[in-house]
DNA sequence: AATGAATGAGTATTCATTCAT
DNA sequence: GATGAATGAATACTCATTCAT
């Protein structure tokens, strides 16, 4: 008798979730273009024909990756929206966020293929979405950091210029915690933020 | 007639000229993988055969870039040991650099070729060499920090780690940089330099 | 309580026939090298495992779907064995063949298979035994063609270069047929037969 | 020094008529599907990265070839047009026909590599326009069997299926010389037209 | 008997590198 | 020195076939 539908299911979840892992890991370390096939099952311990199985193309998984990008910078913009002072949202932010980047192995690589995506050309629809997330993303802490220099918190200065700094410092430390691996040291929240708060 | 032997080395030098100029802006916008032979003849306007000619192979032509570029990394470092006031001398760097940036040529490129190699498996000796320059350029960094500290005109903290931040913050910028390209808004160096002034 | 031997049979036989069905159906449209065993598990309703379980390989498929061809094409020679006379006898066979065709059904999918395989190299035993069979048929058709002359009622000329022409007709109709589908026309017997005839 | 502009365009254009064969001979006997690349190269004894200087990929390749076919077929419809009776045109042709399938290497092959395509799916833009052109040639031969059946020369009945018939003989015929090779025997010009004239 | 997940050999295509001129 | 035609190794992807259940 065959496998029950449930048996293929968990098979075929297990399966996707290596595969996702790795390539996760791989597309973050080489980029999409040095990263191949045979590396992604090799690293998820299968063969490369199951890879296709399970994704239409190379593109597609990396555009699967992408996608789970957006979902997460997305769920960071939403965080902006919240009761709390601007100060303290941002400073919950960046907290979140360095403490991401120094602990979980898969936010720093989600990170680092956002860092790379940044750099590479537009080939996938994923990508031009995943810009536009950003620039969303630039936007919005823009406009809460106005809000704090209305309320006398922050320093004075050209908002979108302060949110571009402040993704930078972010966007810098991962690729330190990159380059650094087990020597990185994370900064200090309030360093970061120090240029922002009088 | 046969031309001069001296005539034919200033051919020879403006080609390696031209083709070390199209190498470095594209490297520096595809990366290593995604720049063929092909692409760097045809923007040095030769031929591909004539690449071959001047550098034994793609890997050594990169290779002879980040040469230049730990040079340039050096002669930043050199630049640290100086007569003027710690204070001085890093805001003297952070606005050089920033301004590199911001200019958008040869010095903005070879940021973004660090960047790019930052990320990269170690491949190359050369860009073995180049980490083990830049984690010389924290040390270097680290130790000016101090000194500012000693005098009081710095904030305190663990001085390597505000020079990993200040590091960072300058390459999540040339990152920033790549990304928004015409729309890329500078930083104010003081804004940069925030966190480790009193 | 598991089936009886005599259910598992008649089940087993069902399952060949589906697959024999879809499978002429596929290499008659596409050819061998096109149809890919999940296209006949697909369009016979089973799964690819099953396929194997009747069948030693693809090429062991299309070999018994061959050797079927090669069974109706000496059934066609031997209905030229008959009482009747030369005439009667081709004009029946013409007629057959070009309503075989013409009807859309197995017959005309057997046709096509055989157009194909005879323009393919001789990768298999039975394509082979095929041709060969062919060859037999022009042959006996030769000889009824030569009967039909001494009888005078045939034209005169080299009966075997007759007999090819009238099978490179219903071959080319064969082809027409899979060119024009719905918009095929086809010809009058005794059009086909005319060159025949005194 | 390099070579002389003439020189490489003899030597592009000598390796490039050498793909055209190579490829239009294994087109033709094996299909698209079952004619690698590293066939056509092997038969055109060069390297297979050379095939791609010179087509942009399989298809492109046979495309070229499909629309040389469509060259040809075009010529032909425009023979029919001419001050010549219209049995002596068809007749003409028909000559012609049977001579390039039974003599020339070619022609035979573009025959092939058309009775192919027929039956093949439509992929490639080329196809359908060859499938058209045939079309259009059919329609055209249509017509000139209408003015000789007007003129009292031709038989009786629908002009299109007379139309249809004469071509799919010609097919049949080609695929026959494809089949029987050196033992094909060409049939006799007035036994293909007997059915047309009175 | 039946299923479909998994394997890996084979094919189209790209591109660094060589070579005749 | 210079050219670009030619080579062939490497990679994405497909599909016949196997196998655990």
């Amino acid at each position: 008798m065959a496998r029950t539908k449930e048996q293929n299911e968990r098979l075929s979840l297990a399966t996707r979730e290596k595969i996702y892992t790795a390539a996760l890991s791989l597309f973050a370390q080489k980029g999409f273009a040095l990263t191949t096939i045979k590396d992604i099952s090799r690293t998820a311990n299968i063969s490369t024909g199951l890879v296709y199985r399970h994704f239409h193309s190379k593109e597609d998984l990396f555009g699967r990756l992408v996608e789970k990008a957006v979902h997460e910078i997305k769920s960071v913009a939403e965080s902006l929206h919240t009761e709390a002072s601007p100060k303290e949202t941002v400073t919950e932010l960046v907290k979140k966020m360095i403490t991401g980047i120094q602990s979980s192995e898969e936010v720093s690589h989600y990170f680092l293929l956002v860092a790379r995506i940044l750099l590479e050309d537009e080939g996938l629809p994923q990508i031009r979405e995943l810009k536009q997330t950003d620039l969303m993303l630039f936007q919005q802490m823009a406009e809460l950091i106005e809000r704090g220099q209305q309320q006398g918190v922050f320093r004075e200065g050209d908002p979108y210029q302060l949110s571009l700094l402040l993704f930078a410092i972010i966007q810098g430390t991962a690729d330190m915690k990159m380059f650094l691996g087990e020597k990185f040291v994370a900064p200090d929240v309030q360093d970061v933020t120090a240029f922002l708060f009088k």
